[in-house]
DNA sequence: ACCTGTCAACTAACATGTCAGTTGAAAAGG
DNA sequence: CCTTTTCAACTGACATGTTAGTTGACAGGT
């Protein structure tokens, strides 16, 4: 009767159940379980997840104002599918508050803040060495939401998440070129003596660089993966 | 049997009822119809509106997500109340972006551009002189969002709204204070010529010197309105 | 072969019935 | 008189029935 080309379920997550539907699609959608482009049927999410149609509306609408699924009226739902033009202004509006972040970081880091940095770099250098890319990437997000949230703004780091949803599907995308992880490794190193050194004009450059390359390697996805990308 | 101490309808928006229901709320919301703190009733709102409980709960749902109400699960929902941090969050967020927003203005600007910001600039100087505030106020808004709509990044612009939802609520309690409208656009100027000089470094300097005074403004408000801040 | 109008099947949108958690006032006990 | 307990009324959360708009296939005309 209806496809089921996906594993979903609710458990591990808490509150009403349309949270847990909400936070279930969510993190289907962000870790490309769910495809780009790939309809959304009410009636096989909710056989899928044993619920009635009302929280998976719900948790819908609430992902459709993020702009991570389209519902066409009357029609269909869809998630969201990629756009070049997108993915820029995302980057655009990370690289703002990220270099904001980073500015008044440098001005007041506290010995604490360091020490949990070094850390984490300490932790990156492990895991390129282990040639464990997964892992990598994970401490890389944590070493950018560190710096976020020494702003002493919790806000700060879910808004900075909430305004680049896109670009972090987009990234899985990306394969860890020869090298890469060396580089922003590297990179992330030299942001971490400018906030040492406390010269915010070095750390809010330095920053900029990193993540602009972000964006170039992005890019190209476009012609490598099509169907991922709005035709608009 | 209901309280009715608020008007609202729904003409005048278009599109689905939920659609229409969201922006009437968050319309009477933003613009301080419905004061902090104030509980909605799904009854009331349903009978005021004449549609079903459906799309008031869609409606409460999408403005929930975006911090507009808080909802007590089984309990009540009320308008989402004021709070110093969150106001000094997005104050934050707000500099972040407009500041990168200008300086790649500054680099990038057109003559067509120079001539909308010139034109509203002269309109915020006649509106000044028939001391019409309240078109001031519209006026300064539309100065910001021209230039975050010259970066070419039209969701720039949204972005900026969303992340700056409380401050705007909090800057409608603000009365012009004596001169203060004229130092506005004093600075408005300021921002202009340095764009005009192509100066993208005045031009940083300049925003962000003028978007920090709105929060000194703002801070004080905590003691003057102590019903729409929250307690905690 | 191609365009066009019709229609049946599907979908989201909406209305409404039901359930369960919360709350505050009244009653019971100190 | 103050504290504690009970409980009825109210609220949001969820399930489900109903409506209306969209779409794509198919039939008929060009």
């Amino acid at each position: 009767m209806y496809d089921h080309k996906f594993k979903l379920d609710i458990e591990g997550h808490e509150g009403p159940l349309g949270q847990r539907v909400y936070t279930a699609l969510r993190n289907s959608i962000l870790d490309m379980s769910f495809d780009p482009g790939m309809v959304l049927r009410k009636g096989a999410l909710c056989e899928q997840l044993g619920v009635s149609r009302s929280p998976v509306s719900e948790a819908l609408g609430k992902l459709s104002s993020e702009g991570l699924v389209d519902i066409i009226p009357q029609s269909a739902t869809r998630v969201s599918q990629l756009s070049s033009s997108e993915l820029r202004e995302e980057s655009f509006l990370r690289e703002a508050v990220e270099v904001a972040a980073v500015t008044k970081v440098a001005q007041e880091r506290s010995d604490d803040q360091l020490l949990k940095l070094s850390r984490n770099l300490r932790l990156q250098s492990l895991l390129i060495d282990d040639k464990d890319y997964q892992g990598f990437f994970e401490a890389d997000v944590e070493f950018h939401e560190l710096i976020l949230g020494f702003t002493g703004f919790p806000k700060v780091v879910a808004a900075a998440g909430q305004m680049s949803l896109q670009l972090r599907r987009a990234r899985l995308l990306l394969l860890p070129e020869e090298g890469r992880p060396e580089e922003a490794l590297a990179e992330h190193q030299r942001i971490f003596d400018a906030i040492k050194a406390q010269d915010s004009e070095e750390a809010r450059r330095f920053m900029s660089l990193h993540l602009r390359q972000l964006i170039d390697r992005i890019t190209p996805l476009e012609s490598q993966y099509p169907g991922y990308f709005r035709t608009a």
